[in-house]
DNA sequence: ATATATTTTTAGACTAATCTAAAAATTGAA
DNA sequence: TTCAATTTTTAGATTAGTCTAAAAATATAT
């Protein structure tokens, strides 16, 4: 199965979008992550849905299927490899490779990720903390420990909730973290357990000692 | 000035295919080079013209502007780097390797053409013995002749082919000659045009016609 | 010089991907 | 439950790049 780099976009957007509460991705949500229009993403997903690529409802949102997300899962594994050389090798900044990878995961050829995957000497985690899919498709598995164990300077990324109760989770959405969110700590105030940390957009939040002594998180890679 | 990687095609196409003659790339030779339809080039160039990055006159070929020339150069900086980059750094053959960098000569960024350029220690020549364009657009200089220019006792080194076809390079792996290959001619068979040639070995080897006519070498100082 | 063959351009149509504007469906508040 | 706001889809148009078939220009052979 061909697909063009603009499906390969598409496909990776619902990956990214897509939630295990097994909702579809909304049709706005799409046109929103790929500034685009809401007519063109309609008229994508019906092309996807076409080959196979999505499941699709009208009004009902869109998802992936087995064979969609293993082309989306492929191109990530590119991306993040792609990321990896650029620092590891080209000595780029990790701020600054993101883009370039944009256009590098869409060469077409297995051979070259995987030796690239070797050259780097089979990295498992990108220079974002984010895990490299293998070959097959599985993702790497990372300690997650609880975010009160960390101190001052460490980086994390949250991973998980050792409390799944509906009200702890709707509490997650509106303090708007979420598995995958990128954390500093800045400060861990003792006067009643809660933590100071640093978003990735610069803006300082102070979480309380509910979610401090909950939330799972994995400890980011150098 | 925006090219996209279709027009790049043709105006790396326009620059192979130019001939210092002065004379004009004919359509049909484009369209032969590129795998595509006559019409379809002559579609291309009316486009590529109104962008100023060719001179065209109908009916009487095609020649690159300044401009023109610039990006066709720096596309081909590109495609040979990433050539050097999969033979030097991911261990591809050199047989193995065009079709990889069609694809990656069109990725967008100078720093990344740059920083690759130092990574693999500003090479001169590509695996295939053609040279490297300069950041400013400048190609290194070196003297090559074809192989059937030379006689008894002169000594070379094999330095590229003027014909790059995988059939022509598989047979190259075949006789055991590539780039950087030692060679001292023996003698030139008048009967079909090929040569006996001494390996640094010492050992004796025929090349055929097919070799002698195609092969380019750089005469060895003493 | 004329006729024929070849090359090149034009005309018209198709596909992928996009857009704006309008219609239809869904959501949600009174 | 009804109506207004929001979301999503449809309709129709546009652009890059391509194609086939036909017309026009150029080259070649008698
Ligand atoms: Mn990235
Ligand atoms: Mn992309
Ligand atoms: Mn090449
Ligand atoms: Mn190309």
């Amino acid at each position: 199965m061909e697909t063009t780099y603009t499906e390969e976009n598409y496909l990776k957007a619902i990956w990214s979008l897509s939630t295990k509460s097994g909702k579809g991705v909304s049709t706005n949500k799409i046109a929103e992550r790929l500034e685009t229009k809401a007519s063109s993403v309609t008229d994508m997903i019906r092309r996807l849905s076409e080959k196979g690529l999505v499941d699709y409802i009208k009004y009902q949102g869109v998802k992936l299927s087995d064979e969609g997300r293993e082309v989306a899962v492929r191109v990530i594994r590119k991306h993040r490899l792609w990321e990896s050389f650029l620092v590891d090798k080209l000595g780029f900044n990790w701020d600054e490779v993101h883009d370039l990878a944009e256009q590098l995961e869409h060469i077409r050829s297995t051979e070259l990720t995987d030796r690239l995957d070797s050259f780097l000497g089979n990295p498992k985690f990108d220079p974002h903390g984010d895990p490299i899919p293998s070959r097959d498709g599985s993702f790497p598995e990372r300690e997650r420990r609880l975010l009160q164990s960390f101190g001052p300077g460490d980086e994390i990324i949250v991973t998980g909730v050792s409390d799944s109760s509906v009200a702890f989770l709707q509490f997650l959405n509106r303090m708007k973290l979420e598995l995958g969110t990128h954390l500093r700590v800045v400060e861990h105030i003792d006067f009643d357990q809660s933590m100071l940390v640093q978003r990735e957009d610069g803006n300082e939040q102070l979480l309380p000692q509910g979610v401090v002594s909950q939330l799972l998180v994995t400890e980011k890679l150098n």
